[in-house]
RNA sequence: GGGGAUAUAGCUCAGCGGGAGAGCGCUUGCCUCGCAUGCAAGAGGUCGGGGGUUCAAGUCCCCCUAUCUCCA
């Protein structure tokens, strides 16, 4: 039975049973800062068990794409995998354990025709009910097994949400594929026992801080994994040989010339590669991408992983296309964001790989001096983590290269190290979680009504906090922050800008200058201008007009520019953070790549939009899944409630989005890009102006080119780039010319010198000062002089702002008979009030020019050569 | 979020307190019927940005930026 149909089979059946069909959700959780990754079939229905939100019927089912992080290292084994698609039925507040179980054992034993004798079971040992039921269906005893907490009691998914015992069903082989251990059994470590489907009884809502809660109606979610399904159905021995892997495998075996089956590391190779390229195929098709933290970093360790192991099967050059063709090939009918995104999915691995492939390089470099140095013996623990954690160097890696040297690579060392480095992290990143929800204020939230008004005259101060000192009261100078209970003031959020203005009471004046947010409160901070101000009394709140329709022509502005970037470079552009401020915006997005062309079409196309003057339009109180399902585009990370206001400039751009709009596009007037830049890999930024802020910037850019203009020389804005031109040939010539005639300004001092030779005991001296050349035109002049002169000391000396430079130079054979550059250079120089040093050939030193004085280092000069003078 | 590393010629990198270098690439000339190649000469640098220490910083210290990497 092929896996297409496990698939329809369990679907139809379940909708049979009265189960809504729901499609899969993106690997990328929606609005659920708790996990990186989808990673079970129930994680787009968590809002439904906790109560949050209502389903779209109380029995559900699906089939979905998960991927699971912890498993990437056991991957390699006939049955880990880190992508795979769960089936699933869920009951929220409808049926319990007994039709749960009930339906799982029908779907197995009539639909899939599984001998009832194949299958065992485990129970979350306090679970007596679940024992019940099963044996009810005829489950002997002995294949009923009672586990602990560590076993089977599921979830929570993430760091807290919904959670309970659960129940196993597992296939049996046949003791013929086991360990024949005595105590061999379901969980073993040996192939003969196969978890297929798992049924969870969520019955608790597990809080941050650890505690369970019982749920009010209790909710079933199960999960049938599909690959170890069809392994089953295909009679095959491990995962990888049912068919969603079977072609892969035999593309790998076809271009590695390797076979499946004849030498247990090839095997565990081409297990990776095929797991690996297919995992990270459908992560780039979700908009993953690959990043030195979070999402992109699971990505980037998939790829390399995969990459290491395919170096072992021989691979040189990048491979995992091949892979991704055939799972693109294969799945899309299934899961069409494989096929819409083939030309990116492509191109991402290929680059990846080879930016791995030139870390390995810069990294095996690296390995090679360590070894060379040492010869022979092992690579310390320290000198293994440096590597790989500073040089991203596999350890595999580093081992295969060892031993081929007959170094040994010390395991244990690396192993502390790895160690140390985790106990830092979970150090620093500890006290986080949790946090947040035992501070929640017991006040009443502020009531924001700032979308439809710019000013409230029925406010009241609720709460005065002033930075010294508590109290209900105060007066001017003092700066607070002030709770209303009514404020058109929009706190920061979502990379809008608060607002500022003011706020009037009958004896006071109150400058906001800023406002933020703290759960449901809006806090104005600011300070007193005028008179005072007191909790209970009613003011009115006014926010400065100009600035805030300054922030929502720019905010307006980041909708229509990702709808822009949406269109002209693709879907897979995600927003990655933005600010709103009154001057500018920024908008960061996920691309990979630098953007050219395509800038000045988004510029356009957001323009074309602002001239349509498209109606800006708002709708607030929306059921988040209600505005996910029309498409409106939502932050990933970002807490929505689960009623949303939903932003539409139609027909281009519907967002998630609390802040303030303007009313038609046209308001924007024009809208310029002002920079775009990358900051991090696949993510880009680009920062731009509107209104008076595009205003203000034409005319900064033509006051600039206006004076370039005057001061080029050149009539018009045209004429600057031939007049340009010009003038950089000219100034190329004349600093070539320039240094022909220092050149020869350089000889002529030299030959000037040769004729003012000294001679101190024996050894001939040029000293003097040089005013016309500078201090590297010193060691010119010194060159010159060595060569006319043979042997000759040389201290020559230039002024340079209030200082005199000095340099002193020996001739070799003067170096020989003990003269040494450097320290007479040190000597002079020192005795003047400065320093100096250098080598035996060539000394510098400086000294303040007012301390010069030539008898001083005449002196110098004949005691030093007087010591090594013959 | 935290730790580590890197930034020098178009590319790959060496240098790590006292004269900016190598290999490849490029230009020109020569050897050769010609090509692969060989030989010779030459062009090309804000030594990532900003501060500090020093007589002197590409080199040491601090900050910033970018990239790489590991942990979460």
């Amino acid at each position: 039975m092929e896996s297409r149909e496990i698939r329809g089979i369990f679907l139809t059946f379940f909708e049979r049973k009265g189960h809504k069909r729901m499609p899969g959700s993106s690997l990328i959780p929606h609005n659920d800062p708790t996990l990186l990754l989808t990673s079970a079939g129930m994680v787009q229905f968590k809002p439904y068990f906790m109560g949050q939100e209502v389903p779209p019927a109380k029995r559900l089912c699906s089939c979905q794409k998960c991927f699971r992080t912890s498993d990437i290292d056991s991957v390699g084994d006939t049955q880990h995998l880190t992508f795979f698609e769960m089936l699933g039925n869920f009951s929220v507040r409808d049926y319990f354990k007994k039709e749960a179980i009930n339906f799982a054992f029908e779907l197995l034993t009539s639909e899939l025709k599984i001998p009832s004798q194949r299958l065992w079971v485990t129970i979350f040992e306090e679970d007596e009910e679940s024992e019940k039921f099963w044996q009810e269906l005829g489950i002997p005893s002995h294949r009923i097994i009672a586990k602990g907490e560590e076993d089977n009691f599921w979830g929570p998914a993430g760091s807290s949400g919904p959670c309970g015992p659960c129940s196993e069903i597992h296939y049996d082989f046949g003791p013929e594929f086991g360990c024949g251990r005595k105590d061999c059994g379901p969980g073993c470590d040996c192939s003969r026992f196969s978890e297929i489907w798992n049924l969870v009884f969520i019955q608790y809502n597990q809080k941050g801080d650890g505690q369970r809660i019982p749920l009010p109606y209790p909710n079933i979610d199960t999960g049938m994994g599909l690959e170890r399904m069809a392994q089953v159905m295909q009679g095959k021995r491990s995962v990888f040989e049912c068919d969603l892997f079977s072609t892969l495998v035999e593309r790998i075996c076809e271009i590695s010339g390797q076979c499946l089956g004849e030498r247990k590391e090839m095997d565990r190779a081409i297990r990776i590669v095929a797991e690996h390229g297919r995992a990270a195929t459908f992560l780039i098709a979700d908009g993953v991408f690959p990043q030195n933290t979070g999402r992109g970093y699971v990505l980037r360790r998939v790829v390399r992983r995969a990459s290491v192991f395919g170096r072992k099967l021989g691979f040189k050059e990048p491979f995992l296309v091949e892979i991704a063709r055939l799972v693109i090939r294969d799945l899309s009918p299934i899961y069409p964001e494989l096929s819409q995104n083939q030309s990116l999915i492509e191109s991402i691995l290929n680059s990846e790989e080879e930016g791995f492939g030139r870390n390995l390089a810069t990294a095996l470099d690296l390995v090679d001096r360590t070894m060379e140095e040492k010869k022979r013996g092992g690579i310390s623990g320290k000198e293994a983590f440096l590597l790989y954690d500073t040089y991203g160097l596999p350890l595999d890696i580093l081992q295969e290269v060892a031993q081929e040297r007959g170094f040994e690579v010390d395991l244990e060392g690396f192993n502390e190290e790895m160690e140390r480095q985790k106990q830092r992290t979970r150090e620093v990143s500890a006290p986080d979680l949790g946090l947040a929800t035992d501070k929640v204020s017991v006040q009443r939230s502020t009531q924001f009504v700032g979308y439809g008004n710019l000013s409230w005259e029925e406010a009241t101060i609720r709460e005065i906090r002033a930075r010294e000192r508590g109290g209900s009261r105060i007066s001017e100078g003092e700066e607070a922050e002030l709770i209303l209970d009514v404020t058109p003031f929009y706190g920061e959020m979502g990379g809008q800008m608060g607002d500022e203005g003011e706020i009037l009471g009958r004896r006071g004046k109150f400058l906001v200058e800023d406002a933020k947010r703290s759960y449901d409160l809006i806090l104005h901070q600011g300070r007193v201008t005028q008179g005072s101000l007191e909790v209970g009394e009613k003011v009115e709140a006014k926010v400065d007009e100009g600035r805030r329709k300054d922030i929502a022509r720019n905010h307006t502005a980041t909708h229509l520019l990702q709808g822009a970037l949406h269109k002209v470079l693709g879907e897979h552009v995600h927003q990655a953070g933005s600010e709103v401020r009154p001057d500018h915006l920024r908008f960061d997005f996920t691309h990979h790549g630098k953007l050219t062309k395509e800038l000045s079409e988004v510029e356009g196309l957001v323009n074309r939009w602002i001239r349509e003057g498209l109606s800006v339009s708002s709708e607030e109180d929306i059921p988040l899944d209600e505005a996910r399902s029309k498409g409106a585009l939502a932050l990933f990370g970002e807490k929505y409630g689960d009623r949303v206001r939903v932003v539409k400039i139609s027909p281009v751009s519907l967002e998630v989005c609390g802040g303030t709009h303007v009313n038609t596009t046209s308001e924007l007037g024009l809208f310029i890009i002002t920079q775009e830049s990358g900051i991090g890999a696949g993510v880009r930024r680009i920062e731009a102006v509107t209104g008076k802020g595009a205003e203000n910037y034409v005319q900064e850019q033509r006051c600039i080119v206006q004076e370039v203009a005057v001061k080029l020389g050149a009539k018009s804005g045209e004429d600057i780039l031939p007049k340009l031109d010009e003038v950089l040939g000219e100034l190329t010539e004349e600093r070539r010319h320039a240094q022909c005639l220092r050149q020869g300004l350089v000889k002529m001092v030299g030959e000037r010198l040769t004729q003012d030779v000294k001679v101190v005991n024996g050894i001939k001296l040029v000293e003097g000062e040089v005013t016309e050349l500078n201090p590297d035109e010193l060691r010119s002049v010194g060159d010159e002089l060595k060569k006319a002169l043979g042997s000759v000391l040389i201290v020559l000396r230039t002024r340079k702002s209030g200082r005199q430079n000095m340099i002193v130079m020996v001739t070799p054979d003067l170096v020989g008979r003990g003269l040494h550059a450097g320290n007479m250079a040190r000597e002079v120089a020192q005795s003047l009030g400065g320093g100096g040093g250098g080598g035996t050939e060539l000394g510098r030193g400086s000294f303040p020019s007012s301390r010069f004085s030539n008898s001083k280092v005449m002196e110098v000069i004949k005691n030093l050569g007087q010591n090594f003078g013959d």
